[in-house]
DNA sequence: AAACATAGTTACACAGGATATCTATTAATC
DNA sequence: GATTAATAGATATCCTGTGTAACTATGTTT
């Protein structure tokens, strides 16, 4: 990887011109993708006190409000492939904040259970989230929220005409 | 790590309802979530038969808006650390799309400047782009897009109240 | 009973992203 | 002008999220 060594100067040294990514900028998911870092950012520091991060936070919220579901189930409600819920799992419940209970109806699967300890934490981190989210939000009309939720819904469910 | 062993049954096999995530649905960040891995996974698609991933392709494309740019400004501009550019330049320049010109003003620094191959590539990548998005983006009125990208806007630069 | 399917697990791989530290070089300061 | 500080890029690590393949214990079908 042989590299050239001209007298090739550096943008801004010549034209002065701060750099643009105005190609990217004319993409929408450009746009989503630089906001989701903040969110996930704003997400990571409302709930790291709680010892949880994105997913282990996630996962205990789906366990307290529908106890008893199956680690598949919650592996298809959270969009992500079961091997990637078992760690998770695990770290809950290690930190006692969820339980696994064996079935007998289906000795295979286990009925995910909250603590008491795991639902509090849940409303707590879930209301730091809410917090964060408020102060982030701060500026943002009830009517553009709405359109904005709309509209990652479609593109979710893929409405909008699809893929391929 | 005990694990119970009673006769608690597995969420829907009792209740027969589907499990719901409605609390993480009250969060506007969970859908921003959701929609992007669907747009993620779109581009993906549409810049794969180029050779190019998300990071690469982003970095191509602000090359060929820039030509001349150093390596910190690229960084700047996709808002990332500089380390995690070092191997995405040497996947570009390996092949053959930009090339690292020593700069004889700043013997540090690298002019990033795109090869004839890597204006073409990034012409086609980005219209592959455009396609698939225009695609999944189809049933969006251009109000309704519009807000989306003024919102993210403004999450990104901390506007509505910014965090903390 | 045999074949097949499923729940959870293990092992592994890969992309995106961050930090600390090293080198060559440039800029600043005494 | 020599020493110190700052900067550009590179290297080495590490972490999180996310995916696939394959294993085990069960359950279900045929």
């Amino acid at each position: 990887m042989e590299r050239g060594c001209e007298d090739i100067p550096t943008r801004d040294a010549e034209t002065g011109h701060a750099a643009q990514d105005a190609t990217l900028r004319g993409f929408l998911g450009y746009h989503v993708k630089r906001a989701m870092s903040v969110l996930q950012a704003d997400l990571a520091g409302a709930i790291e006190p709680f010892g949880l991060r994105m997913m282990s936070y996630s996962a205990l919220v789906v366990i307290v409000d529908n106890p008893g579901l199956r680690q598949a189930q919650l592996a298809d409600l959270l969009a992500v492939e079961r091997p990637n819920l078992v760690a998770v799992i695990d770290d809950l419940e290690g930190k006692g904040l969820i339980m696994r209970h064996k079935t007998l109806a289906d000795r295979r699967a286990y009925a995910l259970m909250p603590t008491a300890e795991g639902i509090d934490t849940a409303a707590k981190a879930s209301e730091a989230n809410r917090a964060a989210e408020a102060r982030r939000l701060a500026g943002l009309s009830a009517e553009d929220r709405a359109v904005v939720i709309r509209v990652m819904n479609m593109i979710e469910r893929g409405e909008g005409g699809s893929a391929r």
